[in-house]
DNA sequence: CCCAGGATTGACT
DNA sequence: GTCAATCCTGGGA
């Protein structure tokens, strides 16, 4: 689980692996949509064969963009009041992000997340999606061109891995990484590497 | 057609 | 720590 390095360029041969790859390769990077966004801190992977992810059981009208091209996003609406981002990989697997350290565009997230502590804006994927303005329109779209950027960063830190959050099926796979030690995630890591 | 349940969050005890 | 909000998917009848 090495940091990918700043100045790589992210294209589709990124994210054409394994989703718990990708995942931790996440970890450092730039995300922004419409120009808005800060660096990932925290990501899940759900891979094919996986119970608990939206996969699980054969693309489905909701889970299309799953099994579509690499690079490509994949949103849903969770609880039926929040929507989460997610990042394509090979076919049935894909990247949660769950939580960015916020660097641009604060105020617009302020705007949209109401007047909250910096730490509230963007810990946690629904919390995330709300503060870049992700919605059911962002489903299906390239990663590698507007309105996103993905662009790895010289940040450095300590990748941590543990157990995913909310899930009830497949709990106990180590597949959510994140910085350890970071104010940013939605959870703290308490797993070693 | 029906309806249980969910990759969450925020409010509350 | 507990719990409701809210909607829409998809499996089963």
């Amino acid at each position: 689980m090495t940091p990918t390095p700043a100045g790589m360029t992210i294209d589709e041969s990124f994210f054409a692996r394994p989703a718990e790859e990708v995942a931790p390769a996440l970890i450092g990077v730039e995300l922004l949509h419409d120009g808005v966004g800060g660096i990932i801190v925290e990501t899940e992977a759900y891979h094919d064969q996986d119970p608990a992810s939206h996969s699980y059981r054969g693309r489905t009208p909701r889970n299309a963009s799953m099994f579509g091209p690499p690079a490509h996003a994949y949103v849903y609406r969770s609880y039926g009041i929040h929507w989460c981002l997610n990042f394509v990989c090979l076919p049935g697997s894909a990247v949660l992000v769950r939580a960015i350290r916020p660097t641009t565009g604060i105020e617009h997230m302020l705007e949209r997340r109401g007047q909250l502590a910096e730490r509230l804006l963007c810990s946690g994927p629904g919390r995330l999606a709300e503060a870049l303005g992700i919605t059911r329109e962002a489903d299906g779209l390239s990663l590698l061109a507007p309105p996103f950027r993905l662009r790895p960063t010289a940040e450095t830190y300590e990748i941590a891995r543990d157990r995913r959050i909310g899930i009830t099926k497949a709990k106990d796979e180590l597949l959510r990484f994140g910085v350890r030690g970071s104010p940013w995630v939605s959870r703290r890591f308490a797993g070693e590497i």
